[in-house]
DNA sequence: CCCCAGTCCTGCGGGC
DNA sequence: TGCCCGCAGGACTGGG
């Protein structure tokens, strides 16, 4: 998303308009009036991610925090549909014309910071070190006396920035840890294997754009489709092979959350040591 | 500190 | 075919 929006660095906002939509419309703070003097007439000086957020950086020095959580999307092309339009900011000097704010679900938010509001909501200890810059001891200092499974903890924002349900599943294939694992159990080499795997899979997703899943919704800036989900290993295929070993892939619920992986390639440490005392009697 | 259920929304696919 | 239900990449709240 911070990527696809980096044409409109340098380029001027003309106007501020919430879009009118049938249900009940996102959260956008300030109001709308309030919200259109502060960034009319600024000058989009960077286009920056927190976490799971994209920071839209004025000449003001406010920042316009986007949070697209489940369906939003940012778009500099025509929308998937013009129903959920949520917001517009016009352009000045040329195209793109105008930055587009869509949702479906519209359980995101744009929301406008100042320096001191930016730190106190996204710095420490709201939001912990982005999962391509946190190191395996970073993790170990973090995590490692946490009775949490490991992947209800890594789905927490104040632990780590930036890991969501499905990437979550996706690390701890490629990690070979089971997601039930509690941290407190994790070894040196496994918090290693952990954060590396957590950016080659993240790098992996940038590079194909992200995972635009059945119902559609992910799409970049110029609203087409991502082809990451070709490549998942677990996420969403229960009873597909494991692309490693061959067995079927299983999906439990963790936290209310979905949660895929291989039995064979992710064993926990209890089943590992039935598994070996039952081959040693044979 | 951590778990759990519920909440905000819409749309889709499975099962009957 | 139509209808109902569960589920969805998130984050927050309140209660235990």
């Amino acid at each position: 998303m911070r990527r696809g929006l980096l044409p409109i660095v340098g380029r001027q906002v003309t106007d501020a308009q919430k879009l009118p939509c049938p249900r009940k419309p996102i959260r956008i703070a300030p109001r709308i009036d309030h919200f259109r003097r502060r960034v009319v007439g600024q000058t989009i000086e960077a286009v920056d991610r927190v976490g799971k957020r994209v920071a839209v950086v004025l000449s003001s020095g406010e920042r316009m925090v986007i949070e697209p959580r489940m369906t939003g999307l940012v778009l500099l092309a025509d929308p998937p549909d013009p129903l959920y339009l949520r917001m517009r900011l016009d352009l000045s000097g040329g195209k793109p014309g105008a930055f587009y704010y869509w949702d479906r679900r519209g359980l995101g938010s744009v929301r406008l910071f100042s320096n001191q509001q930016f730190e106190a909501e996204f710095g420490p200890p709201k939001l912990g070190p982005d999962a391509l810059v946190i190191t395996a001891d970073d993790y170990r200092s973090r995590l490692g006396r946490s009775k949490r499974a490991i992947k209800v903890a890594l789905l927490d924002q104040s632990v780590v920035a930036g890991i969501g349900n499905l990437y979550a599943a996706e690390l701890l294939h490629v990690a070979a840890i089971h997601p039930a694992k509690r941290c407190d159990r994790l070894t040196r080499a496994q918090w290693q294997r952990l954060s590396e795997a957590a950016t080659t899979v993240l790098e992996e997703a940038i590079h194909y754009e992200g995972s635009t899943l059945g119902d559609g919704t992910y799409r970049n800036a110029l609203n087409q489709n991502g082809s990451y989900q070709n490549m998942h290993r677990v996420y969403g295929r229960a009873g597909e092979p494991c692309p490693r070993c061959g067995m079927a892939i299983v999906r439990i619920v963790q936290a209310q959350r979905s949660t895929f992986f291989c039995r064979q390639c992710q064993p926990s440490g209890r089943t590992t040591a039935r598994r070996m005392n039952f081959t040693n009697h044979d």
